[in-house]
DNA sequence: GCGAGATTGTGAAAACGTTCACAAATTCGC
DNA sequence: GCGAATTTGTGAACGTTTTCACAATCTCGC
C-alpha cells in the first residue's frame, strides 16, 4: 500500500553493530573494540617493562595495519610523538579513560545456570578490572556462588537492587524465553549496557547498548570452513 | 633500510576476519555468520509451523535489511520463489548443508577450567547439533565432566586422540601462556578450526580458521557506551 | 486462466572501513 | 647542535559491504 516509488518501506535496516557518538565525531564500533585490544597489548608491554611502542609494533602484535592503529587513536587525540612512537604507560592511561574503565562499574549477572556460574568464576573479567557484585535467578539454590562468593538474589528483587545500587551493566545468561522480559525490566530500572549470551535479538531503546555473544553461531559458522 | 618509496613495508595487514572461498566466489565472513542466524530463525519458524517466509520478514526478525538477506542467499543459489518468498523447511535444509551442519562434526574441548566446564554443560551447543565428545587438561581431576559425562584425558594424549578420532574442531579454554603451544600441536594433528576463548592472538597457517570469543573485550568495549 | 499484487534476484549507488603514501615533527648518535 | 633516521597524523585512494531500486517472475483469488 506504499507509493510506487517506495520499495521495501517496512524494512528498518538497523544493523546491530552501529557507531557511537563522542563529542561530535562518530566512532565506529570496530574502533572501540580495537581500543580494548590496544589496552590489553599495552598492559602486556608494561608488564614486560617496555616503555615505548610504535604503531607498527603495536599493529604487528595484533595482526593489524599500522595506519589503522594511528587512525583509531587519532579519533581521540594526538597521543604519539613523531620519530619516537607512543609512551606505553601514558597511552594506556588515555585509553582506559576513553573506554571508561578507569572507574568502578557496577555489574550484575542474571541467570545463574551453567554458563552464568562459569562467568562468575571466570578470571578474565577480574583481570580487566570488572567485578560482578550481584547475581540473580528465578530460583535461589545457593546464597553465594563463584570464587568471589557473589550473593544470589531472587529476580523479584531485580528492579529494586538495580536502582538502589546504580547497576549500569548487566550480563544476561537466562533461558531464551525469559530474555526479552528481563531486558524490559532492566531498561526500565536504568541499565544501559547488556552483554547478552542469550541467542535472542533483544528489543530495546536506542540508548541501550547490547553486545551479543552467540556461542552456537560461532561454532556453526566455523563448521562452514571445515574443508 | 627499505627503499624510499616503500613505506611501512613491515606491516602485514592481515585482518583477522577474512573471507572464504567456495567454488569460485569469495564469501565474506560476515555472510557466513548471518547464514547461521538465518538457520536459527528458520528453526524457530519451523517450530511454530510457519511454512513460508519472505526476505522482509526474515530480515525484520533479525534486524537486518531485506536486500541483504536476499544477497546473502544469492551467494549460494536461487532458493526463493518470486511473489511467494522462501519455503522455510527447504531453505533451512539448504543452509544446513551449506554450513556443513548436516553431518556429524567431532569436537573436543581443551582446558577444563571454570569456563571449559561450563561449556561442556552448556545446552546451546547441543541444541544446534554439536556434541563435544572429548575433553583435555593438564590435570585430570575427574574422569568425566558435564551433564553429558564427557571423558577427560591428559593433554599428553592430545595428539594421538585428535588424529585417531579425526577431530576437526576444537574449543580452546586454556590459560593464555599455554594457548600457542597447544595450538601448534592441534594444527600438526590436523585440526582445522578453533573456537578460541583465550585472549591471545594465535599464530597458525592460513588453512586453519580461528574464531575469537573475547569476553573481557566485550565488557570493556561496552563500558565505552555507558553515558 | 487472467490480472492485480507480492516478492525475488541483482545491477548500480551509497556508505563504510582499510590501506597507501607522504609532509611534518621529533629523536638521537656523533 | 646538526642531520640522518624514525615515526606520527592524515588526506586521498582503494576495497568491501550495505542499501536502493526495479525488471522479471510467480502466486492466488476470482
Amino acid at each position: 500500500m506504499t507509493g510506487p516509488k517506495s520499495p521495501d518501506s517496512s524494512d528498518e535496516a538497523q544493523n546491530p553493530e552501529r557507531s557511537a557518538v563522542l563529542g561530535e565525531k562518530k566512532i565506529p564500533a570496530a574502533v572501540v573494540k580495537r581500543l580494548s585490544l590496544y589496552t590489553r597489548a599495552l598492559q602486556n608491554l608494561e608488564r614486560n617493562k617496555v616503555e615505548k611502542v610504535s604503531s607498527t609494533a603495536l599493529a604487528g602484535e595484533l595482526g593489524l595495519n599500522s595506519a589503522q592503529v594511528r587512525k583509531d587513536l587519532a579519533y581521540f587525540g594526538q597521543f604519539g610523538v613523531p620519530g619516537f612512537g607512543y609512551h606505553v604507560g601514558e597511552l594506556r592511561q588515555h585509553l582506559k579513560h576513553i573506554l571508561g574503565t578507569d572507574r568502578e562499574i557496577n555489574v550484575a549477572l542474571i541467570g545463574v545456570g551453567h554458563l552464568g556460574k562459569a562467568l562468575l568464576s571466570y578470571g578474565g573479567f577480574h583481570r580487566q578490572g570488572f567485578r560482578i557484585m550481584w547475581a540473580f535467578d528465578v530460583e535461589v539454590r545457593e546464597s553465594h556462588v563463584g570464587v568471589e562468593r557473589v550473593p544470589v538474589y531472587h529476580t523479584s528483587e531485580l528492579d529494586r537492587i538495580i536502582r538502589e545500587e546504580s547497576i549500569e551493566l548487566v550480563i544476561l545468561t537466562v533461558p531464551a524465553e525469559a530474555a526479552q522480559g528481563i531486558a524490559d525490566r532492566l531498561v526500565k530500572a536504568g541499565v544501559s549496557a547488556i552483554l547478552n549470551f542469550v541467542p535472542t535479538r533483544l528489543q530495546t531503546p536506542d540508548h541501550v547498548k547490547i553486545h551479543y555473544v552467540d556461542l552456537a553461531i560461532e561454532m556453526e559458522s566455523l563448521s562452514f570452513y571445515l574443508r
